[in-house]
DNA sequence: GCTGGCACTCGTACGCATCGAGTGCCAGGA
DNA sequence: TCCTGGCACTCGATGCGTACGAGTGCCAGC
């Protein structure tokens, strides 16, 4: 186990190389922390850490950076949540209020969670498998064809076009709409495939191609929307990245423009508590110089989706930490309250 | 007025900056292309072109990069707009089809066109002002809570909560459903004000406040949403911007991220035919190193939208505005199948 | 009006010396 | 056992002078 003063001195090398982008050698070191002891001691410390593979030098004669390792352990035992500041809360509260329907929620938050971290960010939509059903609708826009609304109660809505195979009447459509209703409203959408499977049997033969037809538009409605949507922002905080921002940036940007990786990237992520994946902790070869925060949100205590941000790995973790935790709650409590 | 020859001269320093991103000298350019006279001769011309602005010299004693007045010469006079082979034709075809909703046909046009162009690719969803009314929902989902949802004959579907003064019985909600349809079905949303104008007076006076509230809902989101939206994709392409692109790259992406400028960006163009922007034609600052080519798109002759792409002044103009081109007419036409 | 020749410019590449931050190691002291 | 000061060493960064060469502008001649 690593004394306490070797701890320290990790410490101080983070916190000196988030903020300077520069090695940090062991004089500077002892001239801006009060470590106490001399530079050469810190040498010492600074190679046994460098030993057990927390830090490393990128050549010779020069300073220590910390590995993926060593912000591991950082994050793990040496850096807490920093909270946000009164201001930053208000500020948080005062750009979600008023937003007017789920996507605009979705996209101030992507924004403001860029702002605060100075970093890119993603949020997830709201999950439907593990929402719950607020109202399906049935339209007829002509004859033989129909539109199906499906609403949850995060404010998801999500539409399909339906080709019937035969003419559906007035009375029989409002008739299908009620019993759907009636079956899977208040339900789980994870639910709903053997909450409707009898339906089409109780309806006359002639309507039960067309019912069949909904319905399985509707669990293929499930099945595709389940490859979750999510909105990403701040991207041009990439160019924060660092002098040598030129080679990463193009994987990076490239990891961002597939959902699929970036779903994968959150789905990694715990469903309760905060995530933190340094450097080659991430699967995705791209963003293996990046970290990635994430988190859990919802409506009520469980999560219905996530959110993070990706950054460098020499990020600000505390405060990012702090701002991705805060954004999350208040989301949580808009959509709870709509 | 320059001389044939001349122009020659321009198109050739066009193509082979375009190629290889260098400047290119007198030598090289009679040697790659067979232009019938000496370097020397070259030079002189190249000295006329530079006098009228459309090339110039990074430095003394290097070759000559064209200009913004070149581009814009090249474009009009020199260059014809590039026809798609028929394979990325039969490919555009295969990506576009299959596309269950609008969202998911907004989301594949970016992708293939930034796949196409090798370049940033921004396509704006359907105007609702130029769209038309194919239905108008009311969903009760509380006693007092109603769903307003939308749906554009371009397959869009944009939906509000509201919240009424009084409950709203059910033949109430049936009567106004209707009654709104009849009147708006099949006409254009910027109609719409004033076809409901009156609609509150025919109904009881208990009703009317909420009758109210509904249509000045219906008409906030006419207005919110004339705010149009837009999707864009192939960030990533924007690391093949050239040597100096750390610096370009920061103003882009923080232009791009501005739906307002790409917003304005596109409004700026022609309605029909399609617009090049090149450079410092783009009145917003970041986007002055780069050029846009944009054309308007639409299910039926008149243009619901706007798409093009972004990137870099020296970008192969006749290629570009072919696949931006035919893309455009593609999604036209999935439009008016849809 | 085109061409070959020629002097000139200027950015790039290369070699070389200097500088200094930072290191590792060691002997001496608490 | 642990800390400290001292010292030689490494190696990237910086600056400078030179050589090179692509490319130009100009001019005299055809």
């Amino acid at each position: 186990m690593l004394s306490e003063r070797r701890l320290e001195v990790l410490r101080a090398i983070v916190q000196d190389y988030v903020g300077t982008e520069e090695p940090v050698g062991s004089k500077a070191l002892t001239e801006r922390h009060k470590l106490g002891v001399s530079p050469a001691t810190v040498r010492n410390d600074m190679a046994v850490l460098e030993d057990e593979g927390f830090i490393a030098q990128p050549h010779t004669s020069a300073g220590r950076i910390p590995t993926d390792k060593g912000y591991r352990l950082f994050v793990d035992k040496l850096a807490g949540v920093k909270p946000l500041s009164s201001p930053e809360r208000r500020a948080i509260q005062n750009f979600l209020d008023g937003a007017v329907d789920l996507d605009d929620v979705v996209g101030r938050t992507v924004r403001l969670l860029a702002q605060l971290t100075r970093q890119v960010a993603v949020v997830q939509y709201p999950s439907l498998t593990r929402s719950t059903v607020r109202h399906v609708e049935l339209l007829s826009l002509a004859p033989a064809r129909l539109m199906l609304v499906l609403i949850t109660d995060t404010g998801r809505v999500e539409q399909r076009m339906i080709d019937c195979p035969a003419p559906f009447g007035e009375t029989s459509l409002a008739d299908l709409r009620a019993r759907l209703n009636s079956r899977v409203v208040g339900r789980r959408f994870s639910d709903v495939p053997q909450l409707v499977q009898d339906l089409p049997e109780s309806f006359e033969s002639e309507d039960r191609g067309t019912v069949s037809t909904v319905l399985s538009t509707l669990l293929e409605t499930l099945v595709e929307e389940t490859e979750e949507r999510l909105m990403i922002g701040g991207t041009s905080n990439l160019t924060r990245f660092g002098h040598d921002f030129p080679l990463m940036i193009r994987p990076v940007l490239e990891a961002l423009e597939e959902q699929v990786v970036l779903l994968k990237l959150l789905g990694e992520a715990k469903d309760s508590g905060m995530t933190v994946r340094i450097g080659h902790e991430n699967a995705h070869e791209g963003l293996n110089s990046t970290s990635v925060v994430a988190v859990g949100y919802g409506s009520g205590d469980e999560a219905v989706a996530k959110l993070g941000v990706v950054g460098p790995t020499r990020m600000d973790y505390p405060g990012t930490m702090g701002a991705v935790r805060a954004v999350a709650r208040y989301v949580g409590q808009i959509l709870a309250e709509s």
